[in-house]
RNA sequence: GGGCGAGUGGCGGAAUUGGCAGACGCGCAGGAUUCAGGUUCCUGUGAGGUAACACUCGUGAGGGUUCAAGUCCCUCCUCGCCCA
């Protein structure tokens, strides 16, 4: 019978499901084993990106499962948001009935992958029973203080008369009305993360792939300096700086537009100007300010403030270059050691005074310098700093810095501060589709939440889809208008939380998702939290894990783990250090980029040397000519391979070549060759999406998933190649072969039986080293070699019935996490009674295992001479002896005199003739 | 501009972390099976070189450390991500 998989997984899939094979209970006598796989958005269509997201995860889950591990592994939907929205908006259809059409279409989808999904814990974030929830954590946050309300630039439509989310904003206007969108200053939702800062920098004890951890590290932005005060008749003005030892150097400011001093201190003169930069400034993103290619920008106030190191007057300024957001809102500009505050000065003409005299060099003068001094040198002209040292250090590290921070605190100047690049996050969104926030406005201005007993503040489903602009919520008079504790009329919150929120802490709810005395089972939580591993994409790694994790900390320091904890000391587990981090072990996969499309047509002339046309012009585009015309394919340096009707062409592009690619305009360079090619190839433009569904029918979900697993560095990712699938399905068909085909021993060779059984040996070894580091590609390489193996073996008929036996199941084994549904019917119809997922790991026999003679390589002066077979535990004398014994080696050695033998049994030896 | 990561056959990718570069697969070529195509089965497949060996070259470029470098160090080029 041959491999049928439509048959086989649909059955499989039913008869898991009938006996609950994946239903995950607690079980105090069993380790657990919590992983879970990032959940995703219920667009409609399960795309391949899903599949080597997840697959690759329920394979990890399976083989921990093998491993003895009691296993949950989840499954929900992360609801809200604003594709529904927009799906609303444009097609009328109510975000409610779009998105459980999604979710049951994605359901039934992620079912064809055979993962061992525990849907009796699927969670969706947008049913009430869900952030009913999430509007408890909000309401615990907001009495905690960690949830506040606070002035924030936003998007603001003078016509429309509402805020508008960064999404709804292109180019400056409304996406849907295009009518002009200003930055105003307005009351917002905050999450005071920044009060956990410091404890989000220390990753001690968790297992996060380093990159992630840097970029969080660079997030939160650490910096430590000074919070320094200067006079001015408007008031007084705190900056911090990074660079207190620069003070005396300090010769205007710069506040942002925004500043709450800017209007005090504007004069009569210069009011006109002020009041139409801060108006444009208005008109721009903070992401616009910050591009630092703009030419700067500033005008002055025609106020000044007090330098308390040297009670000199200053100019102060204003430029958007400064945000108001960061920091105090306010720099002191040092433009001999800034190259910012140097461009700005030079650009307006104020005065540069340098405070460090550069290490061994001549003092800095100000006329002559083109750019700031950045480095390392003396502190001159600085008062009581002068003659100190100063380094690249940061921090009090610098002496400079620290006698700086020293002497403004003696002088009650300043005071040391650390500044976080790292903000409050902003949560409140103005739209429907999202948790809404539970908080009542009294007509006082004062606001109240919801009784917990009133929880959840559902979403209204009658509302208006109108393109205004503006959430339905807003105008929605039965939600808007309600009473106070007092029964005094008032008005709801009309925010909605960013969905971020929602996945904070959807990892709790699957322990228990109807569970509603609480947000989850203290019984079910003791047990199995925390997550031990998490799966997902690389472009999480610093929203969603930063705000995961800063989550978390919250929940501790609200006492939500109070009753988990006592659970888990009565179970005698202890709790110490559960609690502080979401995820034991993070682990990201790259991402599937769109097939590989042929190179573009390219025409090469120039003169021939031999084979190679070294070309003096290049021309790429749909009509060209020249002498070679092809596809480009490859190209390394200054080398091309172009495809063309005579066969492959390598082509030389000179040095001083014409370039000219049709896409790209002006000049083009040899570099832009390859980036041109790369950039086409991994286009993920129409024509070129796959499909899983179109997949999962040709060939099974089990050659798509092992296909993933093995065609691809899961860490990496790449383009996908349709071609390479065959190889996969080839894999299975012969497992199907080799484990139903039943064999029959002819001549049993001694030798041929060890081997394989060795062979066995090694091969789960090396998965099970490769599963645990989530090296799919090289397992599944693994188990092809055995296939090969058995396959001469079967050929040769000359290993006994057992070893093959143990070959084959061993086999069916160690791929069954990669492959369920073969595996289980092959496995059963071999007359096994349980489930092969339900069946130990196999046992690697080291004994077996060990190789009993090894190739040894012989090298002359670090080449490769010759080689040998060597028993596996051969002393270092006799692998030299047997090296300087053998007749090519001798060759060699006559040439010269053997000077040195570096031996490494049994692997290699090196003998050095000079 | 700064930080992190990467660059290996025609392609995806291996290489036990300093010890045989190219595992495994795709593709391609030759052969067998077949009326034929496909499937399947054998054999080959980094480049040069040879009748075949030998040998020479080869992991983006250049230099260095070492008995030995894809791997470590320095300079540079290119790409990707993050931050400015």
């Amino acid at each position: 019978m041959a491999y049928d998989h439509k048959s086989i997984e649909s059955k499989w899939q039913q008869a898991w499901e009938e006996q609950g094979l994946y239903r995950a209970e607690v079980d105090w006598s069993r380790p657990k084993h919590y992983a879970v796989t990032m959940l995703p958005y219920p667009s409609g269509d399960l795309h391949i990106g899903h599949w080597y997201a997840m697959t690759p995860s329920d394979a990890r889950a399976r083989f921990m499962r093998m491993k003895g591990y009691n296993v949950l592994f989840p499954m929900g939907f992360d609801a809200f948001g604003l594709p529904a929205e927009n799906a609303a908006v444009q097609n009328n259809i109510h975000p409610w009935p779009w998105t459980y059409d999604n979710i049951e279409r994605m359901r039934i989808q992620l079912r064809t992958m055979g993962a061992m999904f525990d849907w009796e814990r699927e969670t969706v974030s947008c049913d009430p029973e869900y952030y009913r929830w999430t509007e408890w954590f909000f309401k615990r946050m907001f009495e905690a203080g960690i949830a506040y309300r606070s002035k924030a630039l936003v998007n603001w439509s003078e016509t429309l008369q509402t805020v508008l989310a960064n999404e709804q904003v292109i180019d400056g206007k409304d996406e849907r009305t295009g009518q002009p969108v200003i930055q105003r200053m307005m009351e917002q939702w905050f999450f005071a993360i920044t009060d956990y800062a410091d404890e989000l920098l220390d990753f001690e004890g968790i297992d996060w792939p380093d990159p992630i951890q840097t970029m969080q590290t660079n997030w939160i932005g650490r910096s430590e300096g000074a919070l320094v005060t200067f006079e001015s008749p408007a008031g007084e003005i705190p900056i911090f700086t990074t660079r207190p030892d620069t003070l005396w150097g300090a010769t205007f400011m710069v506040l942002a537009p925004e500043h709450e001093l800017v209007a005090g201190l504007t004069s009569d003169e210069q009011r006109e100007q002020v009041e139409a930069y801060v108006a444009a400034s208005a008109r721009r993103t903070e992401l616009e300010r910050m591009e630092e290619s703009r030419d700067k920008t500033g005008v002055f106030t025609g106020g000044y403030a007090v330098n308390p190191v040297n009670g000199s007057n200053i100019p102060v300024w204003i430029a958007d270059y400064v945000l108001i957001s960061y920091g105090t809102g306010a720099i002191m500009a040092v433009p001999a050691h800034d190259q910012r505050d140097f461009e700005f000065a030079r650009h307006f003409e104020l005065p540069i005074v340098p405070v460090i005299h550069p290490e061994g060099a001549a003092k800095l003068s100000e006329p002559a310098m083109v750019e700031s001094y950045v480095g390392p040198g003396t502190m001159v002209d600085s008062g009581p700093i002068s003659g100190v040292a100063t380094t690249m250090a940061k921090g009090r590290q610098n002496p400079s810095i620290a006698a700086a921070i020293d002497w403004l605190e003696e002088n009650g100047a300043g005071t040391e501060s650390v500044n976080f690049r790292l903000r409050d996050w902003l949560i409140g969104r103005q739209r429907y589709w999202g948790s809404p926030i539970p908080i009542i406005h009294r007509s006082d201005g004062t606001m109240e939440t919801v009784p917990d007993s009133d929880l959840p503040v559902v979403l209204p489903e009658d509302v208006d889809f109108v393109p205004t602009g503006r959430s339905p919520l807003t105008y929605h008079e039965p939600f808007l208008n309600t009473v106070d504790s007092a029964g005094n009329p008032a008005k709801r919150e009309t925010d909605t939380l960013d969905t971020f929120m929602c996945s904070n802490w959807y990892w709790f709810r699957y322990l228990s998702p109807h569970f509603d005395t609480a947000p989850f089972d203290p019984e079910e939580a003791a047990y199995w939290l925390p997550v031990d591993t998490y799966t997902g994409g690389a472009e999480h790694a610093v929203m969603h894990l930063l705000y995961a994790r800063f989550f978390v900390k919250v929940m501790r320091d609200l006492g939500v783990f109070k009753d988990t904890i006592e659970a888990m000391k009565e179970h005698g587990r202890s709790p110490d250090g559960w609690f502080d981090e979401p995820f034991r072990q993070v682990r990201n996969q790259g991402q599937i980029l769109g097939e590989e499309r042929r190179g573009d047509r390219l025409a090469a002339d120039g003169d021939w040397d031999g084979e190679v046309l070294r070309a003096t012009s290049i021309q790429v585009g749909e009509d060209v000519a020249g002498a070679v015309v092809g596809e480009l394919m490859n190209r390394t340096e200054r080398i091309l391979k172009v495809a063309t009707a005579d066969g492959v062409i390598t082509v030389e592009v000179l040095a001083d070549a014409h370039v000219d690619i049709a896409s790209i305009p002006g000049d083009n360079d040899i570099n832009q060759l390859k980036q041109h090619l790369d950039v086409e190839r991994m286009s993920k433009s129409r024509g070129n999406v796959v499909n899983p569904d179109e997949l999962v029918e040709q060939y099974g979900a089990d050659t798509v998933r092992t296909y993933l697993m093995f065609a691809f560095d899961w860490l990496k990712g790449g383009p996908w190649d349709s071609r390479g699938i065959a190889g996969a399905r080839r894999f299975l068909d012969d497992v199907w072969k080799l484990g139903t085909g039943g064999y029959e021993p002819k001549a049993v060779n001694e030798g041929a039986t060890t081997e394989l059984r060795r062979a066995t040996h090694k091969m789960i070894k090396k998965v099970e080293a490769d599963m645990v580091d989530f090296k799919w590609n090289t397992a599944v390489a693994a188990m092809m070699t055995l296939r090969n193996d058995l396959l001469a073996a079967r050929r040769d008929a000359n290993v006994s019935g057992d070893a093959w036996n143990e070959a084959v199941d061993t086999l069916l084994s160690v791929l069954a996490p990669i492959a369920p549904h073969i595996t289980e019917e092959v496995w059963r119809s071999r007359g096994h009674e349980t489930s092969v997922h339900a069946s130990p790991w196999p046992a690697a026999d080291p004994e077996l295992a060990r190789d009993e003679t090894v190739t040894m390589v012989i090298q002359v002066n670090g080449k490769v001479r010759d080689r040998i077979e060597v028993p596996a535990d051969i002393t270092a004398e006799d692998a030299e002896a047997a090296a300087l014994a053998t007749e090519r080696i001798a060759e060699w050695t006559s040439r010269g005199e053997v000077r040195k033998v570096i031996a490494r049994p049994p692997k290699l030896v090196n003998i050095v003739v000079g």
